[in-house]
DNA sequence: CTACATCCTCTAGCGACTAGAGGAGCAAGC
DNA sequence: GCTTGCTCCTCTAGTCGCTAGAGGATGTAG
């Protein structure tokens, strides 16, 4: 384990593109890390910790500013969990609307692809369907 | 039935705001309508509904570089259905392995959510959760 | 005739990156 | 030492699909 991680290093180990991190650094989700005399950027392991746990929040589709709150909540973990609790449910929220849009969706696009009867354009379900919402069964959108 | 719409009525009728209609102009979604003295944009039931299919396809999560093509293949319907229909397929596998994905971070989340036990951050499962990639069940992401 | 809504064009901003230019540093083989 | 080739640096600009705002013209109702 070594203890002076290049930028390239923690990119590879935590799955963040190298100008990605950069990007977070610049936002400042990231600290200004140490540098080389050469002026490269060095990272602990501490600093890999916290990349990783930006990536796990933006794999779970948190935003960024909620990452923000997050990473402030564990830097002082003397506060109530209950702004974290929060931030997770309302995700939790959001992506049970989301599958229940896209389960109507899937529901609209099966039927769309299942009547077309690869013939001429002038009889296919794909474009008629499209081109008139009241013939699609769903009410969702 | 009015023949002369102006922007803001299909607007209202379209679903699509303002603005975004003057976009679509912009990239070619849309042809140039023809205007009146005054300068402004007028449409009738045609343009009405070329913008609805676009809207619906929108909703469908279709890209505009996909509607475009499904746009060339409804202007021109001797064409052959095929393309018009792996569009759709293609959407459709995209929309099936997006809501599982989601299904895994829904689960993901619901564990989260469940072992908070509202008491300090210290011992916070939202905040551990995220630290530490290995502590959630799921090897999706 | 005066409000006020709607329209026009134009530019810039959003989120979360991604790509590319142009250059410097570093490690390994000869 | 020297060259090759990879990684790193900064900076700007582009992606997608809009959305917001400035600043001004036009149309409509009372």
């Amino acid at each position: 384990m070594k203890s002076e991680l290049t930028i390239g290093d923690v990119a590879r180990e935590s799955g963040v593109k190298v100008p990605t991190i950069r990007y977070y650094e610049q936002i400042g989700l990231l600290p200004e890390p140490p540098r080389t005399d050469g002026n490269r950027r060095f990272y602990d392991q501490k600093g890999l910790r916290r990349l990783a746990f930006i990536r796990h929040a933006r794999e779970l589709g948190f935003e960024v500013s909620a990452i923000r709150t997050l990473l402030a909540l564990q830097d002082d973990p003397t506060q109530p969990c209950a702004t974290a609790d929060g931030i997770a449910k309302a995700r939790l929220i959001e992506v049970e609307q989301r599958i229940a849009s896209l389960m109507a969706l899937k529901a609209e696009l099966e039927v769309m692809v299942e009547e077309c009867r690869h013939g001429r354009l002038a009889e296919c379900r794909v474009i008629e369907v499209l081109a008139d919402h009241g013939k699609c069964m769903h009410d969702h959108h």
